[in-house]
DNA sequence: TATAATAATGCAATCGATTACGATAATAAA
DNA sequence: TTTATTATCGTAATCGATTGCATTATTATA
């Protein structure tokens, strides 16, 4: 087998010490030009690179991000990978992603499989089961700086949100302000704290604009993917109930909510209005295409980033935790009425 | 700051040597019996973890797996990351995950970065405009296993595919025989084997089913998203161009044809009938559903891990390259006429 | 000419863990 | 009692690169 090329073999090969050879490599003027043109002359032709992991155990620095997330295929989580990559990347890190399939178990073999590469930093978003945080503060405790992101978790860490309250309420109020004052809402699993602050603004626009309110309305689905929310909304409207809304706590559970109602040939948004969550790439495909509340997924993973980054670099010095809440923007699109 | 527990720190605190205490720590009946429990005792105390960077160095191997691909969100991608994550992480492997955004310049930093990180073989898919392989000959050079899936390479190793060509062969073939004769075909990027491979079905099953087939029917598309395909659909309506049928060369450009087929109130299937390719996420979602070709990408994961593998493990014997073309499979849904 | 200053390079420790080999002590065999 | 054997543990080299501290050789200064 063909071995990588080090320092000792230049070394050997110009019969000089490895300490001489590594100094010329980076232009170290205690070293005479003509060794420092024999030395870097020979690294090129053998085609040289040196050995990452060898640095990084020298330097105790590895200068890898590790970022754990519950799913690859999310449409934001992927515009979130972007701006971590953007900013990673320019400050001359690299990135190890791990998927934790929102499966605790998976998590915690992540942080620790991270920890041993001894990642600089890590970011992460929780999975969607996660009630136990021991492997997060294990971590911390190891002098790991550690950021969290989309998702709030009970840690005393510096953390990038998105501000779900206000997604929830300008949501709602956009469904009544269009004339829709008899809505449902489509929330997610309890004990997720981003969606139960979505719900929590979905009841404060009621409260707001005077509408009344009563726990009816909500209806909670799990996973919520689109089947699961397509038989919901049939069970609703077989059981007789009114409404004339929805705001889904995501754009899956939307659709599921948009083809039940097509098939009970209810028209949207004339009959009902629906306004969905995160803005997937297939919500300005489909028809009618689907209002929404748009995160800015590239935004918080830049922002994510560059708090990490400060904290891994100012590793001595305390730095106290800071929490950003990223402003939503909803997206008037064909499944709401606009006035 | 606070730093991680070394074998060192195990040794010093029990006042034995190092070399000990690796031996007590993984039960080396070497030692003694006492020792072995006092030092394991302590290692968990101390929540002792072993650097993965000091055994990869020693031991010259990292266990840890390079992924190379275009980009993230792509459904297809997302579950052949599923298929390898299940069989690297099942054998005891990591993976670090790069995305080449569809470009050459990222790619080549990407396989070097992933070199210098010393990982034991990398799985690629080439970006959509790498013309140049000197990058991956380089990698293979330095002992490397590389193993493409996807799209592919002129390089000599091993490679699992997707056979294209019987993709488009089937859905053309299913059109016709539908009783769509008048096809026309929305055709990816030139040189991208891949596409040109379904281009290739397109014409081929137009031969063996009798039935004219002229150049005009292929119409190119660039980058493929849904708002180029739209407009070149409109603009082949406004020129008049008559057809009952489209292949598209995937989902997305599949779903721009059918909405300017919409908007000019062409029904689809009964006018117009549309197969796409890949089997997004979003094509059960939309209305009407999307027929499309499915591609295994979990299995094209797993078996694209498995080759790799065996071939790590036998980095000294030489290895034969193997090209493996898995199936594809129609699903028919409610974009074309299912007879 | 003797000494100091400078330039160029080598030696060896270090990062954290492993492992071949050597060393010590206790026990068994002769 | 002396030697061989075994159990137990330590020493030092190693992986690849870096870097503080010598060590030379050369030149400048007194």
């Amino acid at each position: 087998m063909k071995q990588a090329v080090t320092l000792k073999d230049l070394a050997r090969e110009l019969n000089i010490a490895t300490s001489t050879v590594s100094r010329a490599l980076k232009g170290n003027p205690e070293i005479s030009a003509v060794t420092t043109a024999r030395v870097q002359k020979l690294a090129k032709e053998l085609n040289y690179e040196p050995n990452a992991l060898a640095l990084s155990l020298r330097h105790s620095k590895t200068n890898t991000i590790g970022v754990i997330l519950p799913e690859l295929v999310h449409f934001f989580f992927s515009t979130v990978i972007s701006g971590i990559e953007d900013i990673a990347y320019s400050n001359g890190y690299n990135i190890i992603i791990c998927q934790s399939n929102e499966n605790i178990d998976r998590e915690i073999l992540d942080t620790k499989a991270l920890f041993n590469h001894r990642v600089d930093g890590i970011l992460a978003c929780v999975s969607r089961n996660t009630s136990v945080y021991d492997h997060f503060i294990a971590i911390q405790d190891k002098g790991i700086p550690i950021v969290f992101f989309d998702r709030d978790v009970p840690i005393d860490a510096s953390k990038i949100l998105s501000n779900d309250f206000e997604g929830g309420y300008n949501a709602t109020k956009h469904l009544i302000e269009s004339g829709k004052i008899n809505l449902i809402h489509l929330s997610g699993p309890e004990g997720l704290m981003l969606s139960e602050q979505r719900t929590r603004g979905f009841i404060q626009a009621h409260q707001d604009l005077g509408i009344p309110f009563n726990k009816e309305k909500i209806l909670r689905c799990g996973d919520g993917d689109a089947q699961e929310n397509y038989k919901i909304i049939q069970n609703t409207l077989k059981k007789g109930m009114k409404f004339d809304g929805i705001f889904a706590v995501n754009d899956i559970a939307a659709v599921g909510a948009l083809q039940a109602l097509q098939a009970a040939h209810i028209s949207v948004p004339q009959e009902v209005a629906i306004v969905g969550y995160s803005d997937w790439q297939f919500s300005s495909f489909i028809s009618p295409r689907l209002t929404t509340i748009r995160q800015n997924g590239n935004e918080m993973g830049r922002k994510a980033t560059e708090l990490l980054l400060e904290e891994i670099h100012s590793k001595d010095i305390f730095i106290e935790p800071k929490c950003i809440t990223l402003p939503t923007k909803i997206i008037l699109r064909e499944t709401t009425l606009n006035k």
